[in-house]
DNA sequence: AGAATAATTAATAGAGCTATTAAACAAGTC
DNA sequence: GACTTGTTTAATAGCTCTATTAATTATTCT
């Protein structure tokens, strides 16, 4: 009956889950459509057929993924831990979601570049949602920080330092990886070694700072 | 006599300059020789005359950039500073070279991934570089650490997360001056209290650790 | 000046890509 | 069975790009 893999999902799906792999992979300007075509097993202007436009394929996936990014920084309350234990859960939380989507960092980045619609994406996706995911935590800091446990940091700073330095280990991967020939295991423990220090940096890092400001 | 801007520079070089000027700002699969050979002003087979194909051209233009990222790891001795003072100057000397070239980092790592030759390129680069440019870090730290002024970090990580936290700065730009409509003095700014952010969180997060490891 | 070499151009072959069109096929409905 | 609607395909127009070739212009050398 069906001629594809999944029985299940039709040629419209089927056709937007290989263009994510694709993309993924190899960003919105290394996919040509005939390459999607070939992969699910179709003609080529079946993806016209189902979404008019390349770049309109691309959005749909794009969207997913910066959704997905979005929801890293979601607050899953941890209750009763205290602020320094529950900074950790979400720094490594962060920090696996992304171990999880490794090549995701490269994906956006890369496309914010290439790709001009994207960048109306991710500033509206921006827009909406960072003052709402600050919000909280800009709360806790304050009381931390009155009550002598941190130094002083916005939640802003904050959420930059500890993206900067979860991200950077996922968009240096393919050089380790390449540099040192690293296969699954040992890319796993690089993974564990990593977040092990961001997270020691990072709360090292907010400790109170002495008044001897010379 | 010279057709074209710079009385001095053959075309040679002015195809190397501008290539350098549109690779950095579009990317390899951005740019076509056409448009090369438009912004210089000759025709478009004196690329392929002076290069043979656009990926040699660009391969040229991007081992300068390697290059001149390499050497912002290398160290200027200041001498007689203390060790904070020191890490300080060169947390801050990296993240201003960076502020004078701020597309460089999207644009290597866009062209790691876009870019097969490119992946072979940094390798060698980092092959012959990162052993001899931590080392002199390494001995320093010890020192530290063995007097009881910093806790125990290898220099590789150190460098890890400096670097981590003055790319992202830059990479997050584009989005930075789009979605918060930045002019020239307010990117400014915001590289001046960035800087300073950075150069709190990584001196405070290698202070010593009190043993109450709990 | 005239010969040899270097720089530059016009023209185009050849390839790949997106999007469209018209036709073929499948399945259900009356 | 003919009609309708939705799905899929083959064919191709039209574009852009790289690289090559052969011809033209400029420069250098003797």
């Amino acid at each position: 009956m069906a001629k594809h893999k999944d029985e299940k999902e039709g040629m419209e799906l089927s056709i937007l889950n290989v263009a994510d792999e694709l993309f993924m992979e190899k960003g919105y300007n290394g996919v040509s459509t005939t390459e999607i075509a070939q992969k699910v097993g179709c003609n080529q202007a079946l993806i016209h057929y189902y979404y008019r436009t390349k770049a309109n394929l691309f959005q749909k996936v794009f969207e997913n993924k910066l959704r997905f990014l979005i929801s890293l920084f979601e607050v899953s309350e941890y209750e009763g831990l205290s602020f320094e234990d529950k900074l950790k859960m979400r720094i490594e939380s962060h920090f696996d979601a992304l171990a999880q989507n490794p090549k995701l960092p490269m994906f956006v980045l890369n496309e914010l570049k290439n790709n001009p619609i994207t960048i109306d994406l991710i500033r509206e996706t921006f827009k909406n949602n960072v003052p709402y995911l600050t919000g909280s935590l800009e709360k806790e800091l304050q009381e931390e920080y009155k009550a002598g446990r941190i130094r002083e940091i916005s939640a802003l700073d904050l959420m930059i330092n500890i993206t900067s330095l979860n991200i950077f280990t996922f968009l240096t991967l393919p050089i380790m990886e390449y540099v040192f020939g690293l296969d699954e295991e040992s890319t796993n423990m690089l993974f564990e070694i990593r977040k092990k220090e961001i997270v020691i940096t990072v709360l090292n890092s907010i400790r109170p700072i002495k008044d001897s400001n010379k």
